[in-house]
RNA sequence: GGUGAGGUGGCAGAGCGGUUAUGCGUGGGCCUGCAGAGCCUAUACAAGGGGGUUCGACUCCCUCCCUCACCUCCA
């Protein structure tokens, strides 16, 4: 597989040995987790499955930034430890992507349960003389690592004249980050430099070391932590290990609305939560991946209406599949179309995960379904709905199942109601697509039959 | 100012040096107890402006204009 590598600037070819394994820079759990959030790591959640799907072992990590200021800020402003907003958040975190159908990672490492292993990290660099003790903290020396600024492409003499960095005189140099910031207040613990809290940027150097070795396959995380969040981590990692962090260097794109950014910082941020009530988990994913993962996707009520109505349409074609019932011989073409579609739609995650054109794909296959239905036999269904699910699987769509007694229940009352319907007895038949559709099923009648779809499960808390 | 990405039809959004992207929307038709959906069919001067390379450019090169992101916390 093709992906795009921030470091080098290239595509590269993904190297699988046994398996790939994925650091994936989580959120600082202050507050909820908004669709921007959400996209990145649904695209992660694509290469994951996606890779599964030809059978590679995947191995993510994800990590929660459970110390940082604005968790502190928070817990002042409520009067509460430190600790009860990071874990409000966390709890809410994994209701947000459990809700949206997210593979869990194999771990959710916590800044705050590694303070030791960061205090290692520090102290090695601080032996190699790459970090030094300073008023107020221990420090990374930038000059120290020549080749500062080779993820974002800037360079160190530029930074400094940008004046944009704060003046401060116990630093040897401005663009010194913190390690380790000396800190009196919770949570803070001891080092041997002095009661403290990580910088923001240690853990995940600590944490991927420790969970995922040196040079592990790909580094994630959104577009703007380029700088200065995985510099300073490839700084600090490098120093320590002389190795390169990752293959791979993958960020993700941001979520605008209105053409801006979508950020905490800025306050116009659309909540998973919020999304989960009001679309369902599938049209969630659908917009973000709509768009190459590259590139910004501006946020809009219309475009996720959009991917609803196509989604309502793949959903119709699922349903009318597994309610096939034609006997017959196979109809003329379908393992060709079959096989070619499936080819395609490898062939664009390949391809540096073009999830828009697998996504195009997809849609070729629902419209191929709908526009064929009154061909479509038994036979045919059958070769056609493991490469439909397949499809969903990879992209993490998913249909509700319905057990086959539910189904044999259904079945039954549409039979009862087309027999009323037929003698016009349009009271008590409607009285049972009533009924169904308080059960959560859903009836459209066609000529010759009426089909039945099980309604989207909306997030409920 | 620096760095990076990008400007495609009413909208969203891909690929590609010469052939239909795909989807939404829109028009017409079919179907229809109601409801909903679907099917068929039609529909898009498409390429930010200006040069150039080429038999031929949306696709390559140059230039200008514009947008966004990062350069401070941020997925």
């Amino acid at each position: 597989m093709m992906i795009f590598d921030t470091l080098s600037g290239n595509e590269k070819q993904l190297e699988i040995s046994a398996k790939v394994r994925m650091y994936i820079c989580g959120v600082t759990v202050y507050d909820e987790s908004h669709i921007g959030h959400a996209r990145t790591i649904i695209v992660f959640d694509v290469i994951q499955r996606y890779l599964e799907s030809i059978g590679t072992k995947v191995e993510i990590i994800v990590n929660f930034t459970d110390v940082d200021d604005k968790i502190i800020n928070r817990a002042k402003k409520e009067n509460v430890r430190s600790s009860a907003i990071s874990s409000r958040y966390i709890q809410e975190y994994y209701d947000s992507f459990d809700g949206l159908n997210v593979k869990r990672a194999i771990k959710y490492p916590k800044a705050t349960e590694h303070i030791q292993d960061i205090l290692d990290l520090i102290q090695s660099l601080v032996n190699k003389k790459i970090a030094y003790a300073s008023k107020n903290g221990v420090y990374f020396s930038v000059l120290k690592f020549p080749e500062y600024g080779k993820l974002s492409r800037k360079k160190v003499d530029e930074l400094i004249s940008g004046a944009r960095v704060e003046v401060d005189e116990t630093k040897k140099d401005p663009l010194d980050f913190a390690l380790w910031k000396f800190s009196q207040d919770d949570p803070s613990w001891e080092s041997p430099w002095g009661r403290g809290r990580p910088g923001w940027h240690i853990e995940c150097s600590a944490m991927s070391l420790k969970y995922l070795g040196e040079n592990f396959e790909i580094h994630g995380g959104g577009r703007d932590l380029i700088f200065p969040h995985h510099e300073n981590e490839i700084a600090q990692s490098e120093a320590y290990t002389s190795k390169p962090v990752a293959q791979i260097w993958v960020h993700v794109g941001m979520v605008t609305i209105d053409g801006e950014k979508m950020s905490k910082s800025l306050g116009n941020t659309i909540t998973v939560k919020n999304l989960l009530q009001n679309w369902g988990p599938n049209v969630i994913r659908l917009f973000c991946i709509g768009a190459h993962y590259s590139k910004p996707v501006d946020y809009s009520a219309r475009l996720l209406k959009e991917h609803e109505t196509n989604w309502n349409k793949a959903r119709l074609a699922y349903h009318k599949l597994i309610q096939t019932e034609k006997e017959g011989t196979e109809m003329e073409g379908v393992d060709e179309k079959l096989s070619q579609l499936k080819e395609e739609f490898s062939k664009a995650l390949e391809e540096n995960l073009n999830t828009h054109m697998a996504l195009s794909v997809f849609y070729r296959l629902v419209t191929f379904c709908l526009g064929n239905e009154g061909y479509l036999t038994k036979l045919d269904t059958q070769k056609i709905i493991p490469v439909f699910e397949e499809m969903m699987n990879i992209l993490g769509l998913k249909i509700k199942k319905v057990s086959e007694e539910e189904k044999a229940h259904i079945k039954n009352l549409i039979k009862q109601r087309n027999t009323f319907r037929e003698q016009k007895m349009y009271e008590e038949s409607d009285a049972i697509r009533d009924k169904l559709a308080a059960k959560g099923i859903e009836l459209k009648d066609e000529i010759q039959k009426t089909i039945w779809l099980k309604e989207e499960k909306k997030f409920k808390k």
